[in-house]
DNA sequence: TCCCGCGCCAATGTATACATAAGCCGACCG
DNA sequence: CGGTCGGCTTATGTATACATTGGCGCGGGA
């Protein structure tokens, strides 16, 4: 669970709350952050591959750190899901089956709904409207120019964007922590997506429901994107690879 | 996040998965451990209050143990929303206002809608089906008997035990986490609750639509009855104190 | 050759020591 | 008299030291 970046701000801006990229100022942070930053990032990018074990000994020297700060972020990562800790055997990034994969994507998607249909009841200001109209455009564009990445980067920021809305900070905090999860297996399939024709449909008509300000609507709308959507990730997952644990 | 009991047996029975009473075995635990279920007993149970400021050193004192695993612990109970840690003040138990109450009871509501779903989809074995019939059973009688705290009781364990058939143990988890944050606010209007006429006919309703196996019936009527529950204990908590944060 | 049991080693869990830096109070200056 | 600057105190964050316990391998016996 990342906290707010760095102090007040919580219900602001904060556009793109959903970091793995780049680790900025991985640097002069305090140690138990950089840890879990670092540690986390090596994880989602699949820098640390699934099935690796390590001591909490290997990982402070790996990251040039006492155990004390590495044990405090390897508790955070447990807790997200990320690491499985076995008292003797040290550390393990855990593998994720298909039916892990379907189980976090099941967990996700009921709370984005949520979230969405929180969003709708709460309406959308004329600004927000048109940045999230501004965002659908862009996803269409770089469907026409087959940058499926690009499409999925944006994709990301409309979801987070619009989770940003509803007010809720819990709500988002656990998206947070979910989305991480589903991260991995997300960036495995990417070269294998078909272009996201429905998915920009559907998007409009979810903004459409929005706009409307209709929640049952939207969560009828984005209940069904979703369902779409999850069942075609995890038929993507499941011909990628046999059924067993991903890289 | 309290961790599957002592090792193996995941999917197993783990009938009664909610923990906050009685603390059993608060000896001979592992000092982190201890720490964690120790802290995070007297918080929901209300014996260290909301608004209650402690040291780290204080904290160490009051469990007769180092710093080290109380800061552990620590770190778990405000991933899970419990506490607030603030640097150079202390932790401090988080006060509930209404609407973080309101935020709790969203996410868990989304949640446990969704475990309900699952657990449809999934289909009740025979003996399933009769242990919640007979759940339902003494709900009722506890009504009758206008024994509230039973009846409570009884209906944590009845929705318990249908999230526990879902078969998805990260949505088990996450909801562990955001049932304890509104345990402490349901303890507080217990007494101010109606008799619940109205949740024994839902979840009769909830339970017929489980026992059918239709997904998308169940989805309805449990949404009903959270949407409905979830006003109500809204509505209680608001009149039972003004709108500020609560012990 | 296979199985059982003992003993060593090392990884973790806990305690403690230490450095840093933030808050607070007092003093001094305007 | 008020405000601000500076130093002290102390809570935290990190490093390290220490004890425990469980795993694993080796040896002996069947």
């Amino acid at each position: 669970m990342p906290q707010g970046e760095v102090t007040s701000g919580r219900r602001g801006k904060a556009r793109s709350s959903r970091s793995v990229p780049s680790l900025q100022g991985l640097t002069e942070m305090a140690a138990r952050e950089r840890a879990y930053h670092d540690l986390r990032y090596r994880i989602l990018t699949g820098r640390l591959a699934p099935g690796t074990t390590l001591l909490e000994t290997e990982l402070a020297a790996l990251l040039a750190l006492s155990r004390t700060p590495v044990r405090e972020a390897v508790i955070k990562l447990e807790e997200e899901g990320l690491v499985e800790v076995r008292p003797r055997h040290g550390v393990t990034v855990k593998a994720l089956s298909l039916q892990d994969f379907a189980n976090i994507l099941d967990v996700f998607s009921a709370l984005e709904i949520r979230a969405f249909e929180l969003s709708a009841e709460r309406g959308l200001s004329p600004e927000q409207a048109r940045l999230l109209d501004r965002m659908v455009e862009d996803m269409e564009t770089a469907t026409a120019n087959g940058d499926i990445a690009r499409w999925s980067d944006l994709d990301d920021e409309f979801h987070s964007e619009v989770v940003a809305l509803c007010g809720n900070q819990r709500l988002q905090t656990a998206l947070n922590a979910f989305w991480a999860q589903q991260y991995r297996a997300r960036m495995m399939i990417l070269p294998l997506r078909p272009l996201p024709e429905d998915s920009n449909a559907e998007h409009r008509a979810v903004l459409e429901a929005l706009k409307l300000g209709d929640r049952a609507l939207t969560r009828e709308r984005h209940s069904a994107h979703r369902d779409r959507a999850d069942k075609q990730q995890l038929a993507l997952l499941r011909r990628s690879l046999g059924s067993s644990g991903l890289a």
